[in-house]
DNA sequence: TCTCGAAAGGTCAAAGAAAGTCAAAGTCAA
DNA sequence: TTGACTTTGACTTTCTTTGACCTTTCGAGA
């Protein structure tokens, strides 16, 4: 087993065991006798937003990392959505895909004007139309994640 | 928990119960076992105007502290709050002001959620500093001026 | 009243403690 | 042999802790 699998394995352990993760890198680092920064590659490569977590940290004295796990079972249908968002999205489906989570009740009117609201803004819409459709997805999939 | 915590905890406990928090740097920081001055670091990095809090001191023989948190009312606090809001932000104040906001009632919790899920989108993170900052503001103005 | 000294609090910069980034080098299966 | 995934470690950034020195207030005497 690699060890980036024990370190994906111990912090999965403490999600299910504590509800969440809260490490400091260097002593986890330490007890599983790897180098500290082997612990954000893990993290980086599989705890990202888009498979349901949710990262926190501090540095400095008595710094930490957390993390948890945004709570999916009630929304299965929203990450479903969140899903089959690719890397790049243009403002017509985004509308379309929030007024839909509007109209099946997985988003109040409210959240779908708030999150319709960032991808509208202007300094997205002026950036080169790739990079704008890159930060459109990325903006859809992290808001609706973490709604 | 850093001492830092610790200090801060206890300010915000008596800010709750009390309403404001009246110290005696000297005192407190014996009570904690830390070195006064580090009081005066948490009450700079953590009680900010920014952040919602008015400091006031005396020096002197029957020297003070005081922190009270300012209570901003609604709607108007938070246009005002997007008013002051620059060109440019960094993850810290945005996060100080959203934080200021759902405290003061004015945003709720899950509002806040979304717009930091927005803010902290790792395609804004990943852009040029100046760039990012850039979109931050924008995004925070406009979604706060839509809700 | 004026002056002085003790009692607070204020400032700042250096040192320390974590975490973050990045790119080079290694591994391994297709 | 190549490409994706891992491992490492040097270097960066951020936050915390500490201590030396500064400024403001207050009250006691002269």
């Amino acid at each position: 087993m690699a060890m980036t699998d024990r370190i994906y394995a111990m912090i999965r352990e403490l999600i299910e065991s504590e509800g969440s993760a809260e490490i400091a890198r260097n002593e986890l680092a330490g007890k599983l006798g790897c180098v500290p920064s082997q612990i954000n590659y893990v993290i980086s490569s599989r705890f990202t937003p888009e498979q349901g977590y949710i990262v926190e940290s501090r540095r400095g004295g008595g710094g930490y990392i957390r993390i948890r796990m945004v709570d999916g079972s009630r929304d299965g249908y929203r990450m479903h959505i969140v899903n089959s968002i690719g890397a790049y999205i243009d403002m017509n489906s985004a509308f379309a895909i929030l007024r839909n989570l509007v109209a099946n009740g997985c988003l109040t009117e409210k959240e779908g004007k708030l999150i319709l609201a960032a991808l509208r803004s202007r300094s997205v819409a002026s950036l080169p139309p790739e990079t704008a459709g890159a930060i459109r997805a990325d903006l859809l999939k992290n808001m609706l994640m973490n709604i």
